[in-house]
RNA sequence: GCGCCCGUAGCUCAACCGGAUAGAGCAACUGCCUUCUAAGCAGUAGGUUACAGGUUCGAGUCCUGUCGGGCGUACCA
């Protein structure tokens, strides 16, 4: 429709003003409904252009639309210039029967359709349980990756992972110290070692396995090894509990061992990118702008994580991805340019790579900041919070807001707000519709009948078949933008209108038409809850 | 010091990339259950959009500065 609309405009201004340049011709839904269905300010934008007042030139333009269509009920110029559109009665009936063969596939879009798009996320190297700093990560690449799948894209979800670093072996040692002190050998734990109960169970179960006989640190890789597995297991299955599978798991040591990371090197150099200075090998980011030349290779010999960052997502590119996500924490918002910077030098498009940073999460308990650190092990983990409030309220929390916006997460309210939480209001217009339709299946047979959209004309009914024809743009726009938060605000309207409808119109004990028009309107919305909960990972029950 | 993000109702946050009267939820107050789930509906109250300038037909949104909070700013990951 918004389509249409635009053309009408563009071949009206044609008609008007030939010589000039048509701006871009902006569709929107008003704020208010009084202002009508759709609303454009192209008079406002062309005042300057056309040397003439605002409503004058809406006037004109109002004059040229064409609504012998049927679909378009009135064009009225209003305020300081903005041309108001109403949708008629055939449009929504047309638009909704449309609506209603889809089913469940109603809302699917083809914009990335065929395209193949990787969302990277989670992310966390295996040195202890997932806390509530990586729910906000993991449930927005989760619900990214469900929006494109929506939008027609195949998607791939990757998890990226280091397991060789220092930190592994520091989680080796403490491993190993547990396990040593659990047969009576009294031993220094590491310096900076991991606290955390787990890797206690960790050495437990290496003993279990293997005995008393792992003494020398010649077995050191024994409890790393370990301690990976187990940490993975546990990771996988907290995942699982929110509703998220990996379908890739990437070991960053497989780019040192393809020797990726040496040809990324030579690359570099090959460029004049790359400089020695006091044993180290750097980087000249300073010609992307940068105030600062980066370290690639330390002088020690070891690469900087950025080297890795670097050659991986030229490996994410060179498989075929036409578009790579990036989910990332504020703190690396100042080192993806870094990488950026470091593909497109080694002649890779990087607009083919979309980062998205998330503001962090502060916790709060008890009324204060509480910092955590996995080392400490005073943490909160995703597993304590699911315990607590489960999986649908964590993930529609973590939703709720912008990605940019900082995020205040107050354990105690969480652990409260069970009942009171707004994705009840959600699952309940859904579980209430299915509570009808349960009833209506025993009062009426609608076996043949085709429904007569044409009935809906109440007041209530109109609005909420509104929300529903919104739909699929609203799913394609929350894709594009990636901001899943979008689809919750249009959910709630959606509910909202739906709850309205429920206490304004009745369907047992009308005439069988409209018992049917307004039963199939139903089987819409509770089509669309279902899709949007789906979208979000959220079930959306049949009863509560 | 410098860079990035944020500052909107008492609290948590929206506002469709510059549009019309800034909206929801929670908390407070007032009504509505003999009829499809009251986990709901209707209503009241709550704001100088941190502050000061600027850009223009029009600013919560863009620019400059100030204040406040977060994150970076390492040959740590």
């Amino acid at each position: 429709m918004h389509d249409y609309l635009k053309q009408q405009i563009e071949q009206a201004l044609k008609s008007m003003a030939p010589d000039i340049e048509i701006p871009e011709i902006t569709i929107e839904k008003p704020r208010s409904p009084e202002h009508g269905d759709a609303a454009t300010n192209v008079a406002l934008t062309l005042a300057k252009i056309l040397k003439d007042n605002p409503r004058s030139i809406a006037g004109k333009i109002a004059g040229h639309i064409d609504v012998s269509s049927g679909y378009i009920s009135s064009v009225e110029v209003a305020g300081p210039g903005f041309i108001n559109f109403r949708f008629s009665g055939t449009w929504l009936k047309d638009r909704l029967e449309s609506a209603f063969h889809a089913g469940r596939d109603y809302g699917k879009g083809r914009h990335l359709e065929g395209k193949k798009v990787q969302v990277e996320f989670v992310s966390a190297n295996p040195t202890g349980p997932l806390t509530v700093g990586h729910g906000r990560n993991a449930v927005l690449g989760d619900t990214i990756a469900r929006l494109l799948e929506w939008t027609g894209a195949d998607v791939q979800r990757e998890y990226y992972f280091n397991n060789a670093g220092r930190q592994m072996r520091v989680l080796a040692e403490s491993v190993r110290a547990r396990y040593l002190q659990s047969i009576g050998h009294d031993t220094d734990f590491p310096e900076g070692g991991y606290e955390g109960l787990y890797i206690t169970e960790i050495a437990k179960k290496v003993r279990e396995q293997h005995g008393d006989q792992l003494l020398g640190e010649e077995h050191l890789h024994v409890f790393r090894k370990a301690a990976e597995e187990g940490i993975f297991e546990d990771i996988k299955r907290t995942l699982a509990r929110m509703n998220i599978t990996m379908d890739t798991f990437f070991n960053e040591n497989t780019l040192y061992e393809d020797g990726s990371i040496d040809k990324i090197i030579e690359l570099l150099r090959e460029k004049g990118l790359i400089y020695e200075q006091d044993g180290a090998t750097w980087f000249k980011t300073t010609t992307f702008g940068k105030e600062k030349d980066t370290v690639l290779i330390k002088s020690s010999g070891e690469p900087t994580y950025r080297l890795p960052d670097i050659a991986y997502h030229i490996n994410k590119l060179e498989r075929g991805f036409d578009l790579a996500i990036d989910i990332f924490g504020a703190d690396h918002i100042a080192t993806y340019p870094d990488v950026v910077a470091g593909v497109q030098a080694c002649g890779l498009d990087s607009s083919r790579i979309d980062v998205i940073v998330y503001q962090f999460v502060t916790i709060v308990k008890d009324g204060k900041p509480f910092k955590m650190s996995t080392r400490k092990a005073n943490f909160v983990t995703l597993d304590e919070l699911m315990d607590e409030v489960g999986a649908d309220v964590t993930r529609f929390f973590f939703l709720m807001r912008a990605p940019g916006t900082h995020l205040e997460f107050d354990i105690n309210e969480a652990k409260q707000a069970g009942e009171k939480n707004p994705v009840f209001y959600l699952q309940y217009a859904h579980a209430r519709i299915q509570s009808i339709m349960r009833k209506v299946r025993n009062h009426y047979d609608f076996t043949g009948a085709t429904p007569d959209f044409a009935l809906l004309t109440h007041e209530a009914e109109v609005t909420l078949i509104k929300r529903l024809l919104e739909f699929p743009e609203m799913v394609t726009q929350t894709a594009m933008q990636r901001e899943p938060h979008k689809l919750i605000t249009y959910l709630n309207d959606l509910a909202t209108a739906f709850h309205k409808f429920y206490h304004d119109c009745r369907i047992l004990g009308e005439e069988e038409p409209l018992a049917r028009a307004r039963t199939e309107l139903l089987t819409v919305t509770a089509n669309v809850l279902a899709n949007g909960l789906g979208i979000l990972g959220i079930t959306a029950p049949d009863r509560m």
